[in-house]
DNA sequence: TTTGGTCTACGAAATACTTCGTATGAAACT
DNA sequence: AGTTTCATACGAAGTATTTCGTAGACCAAA
């Protein structure tokens, strides 16, 4: 089996967005969406899908004259991997921390906060079915 | 006014944590404690320290022998700036796919699910109180 | 076939971050 | 006083990331 794909890098992340929202591309078409929110050169944005690829983050097909790139990673899996971290290192592990501050100061709308109250009703719906799988916990809870 | 303290590097973070659960403390206690997750040259978290002074991510007291070092900035703060970054880089500014990607793949306590709940129901009541679509507002301070 | 446009490959500089070795001075101990 | 211990300061190397210049290949139009 290959070795995982490494974290991505900041501008390997701007990457995989536009290859995730927009599908398979040259780099062309990556570097025009870039450069409509900051500037950056075409041999930039090249060298760093180069060494993407190396890395296993992308995947290319290089037909014809100019190759297309593709996401060889997901979307999901890559956030998730990058929110590990992220809570690890930000919020010392507390995923419910992070959660409180995103939700407590920013302006969510209620559109938003009705998905989030749904999404949590399923959690409890299945945590009610499948209960505890791993318990570890000392919750004497309800 | 004086300029806002840049954003943390991850050392610098690491740093950081220590002190806001800690408080005011040594390089030595600090480095005592970084330790303990992983191996780290004493004079590596003295360096890194000195450059958060001129950063001003810290503020010290040099009476004695050895300095005392306290964070400048706030536990939260800091979150905030480094949530905002993050949510902007990885999910495209979307805080729900966030929440939605933090809460779905990970398991969550039903005590945790139970704050959560709590929080939205705070928010949707300011939202009621408050209908405040266009956040000019300059805080009256309470 | 020559010219101009577009592509990839590659080297290398610029920057940022992390790490540590060494110098130096102050305090503590004998 | 001499020696050991422990602190700060600082230079500099090691590593990762980002950026771009330039060279060479390919293709199409004149």
């Amino acid at each position: 089996m290959a070795k995982a794909p490494p974290k991505p890098t900041d501008a390997e992340l701007e990457i995989l967005q536009v290859l995730w929202q927009h599908g398979p591309a040259t780099v062309r078409t990556v570097n025009e969406q870039l450069s409509k929110s900051r500037e950056v050169g075409y041999t930039t944005t090249l060298k760093i899908m180069q060494l993407m690829l190396e890395k296993g983050l992308v995947q290319r097909d290089d037909e014809g004259r100019s190759h297309i790139y593709r996401a060889a990673v997901r979307e999901q899996d890559t956030q998730g991997l990058l929110l590990d971290r992220f809570v690890e290192a930000t919020f010392g592990g507390s995923a419910l921390k992070l959660v409180m501050q995103a939700l407590g100061h920013r302006r969510t709308s209620p559109d938003e906060l009705a998905q989030i109250r749904r999404l949590l009703n399923d959690i409890e719906i299945q945590n009610a079915n499948q209960p505890n799988p791993n318990p570890d916990d000392n919750a004497p809870g309800a």
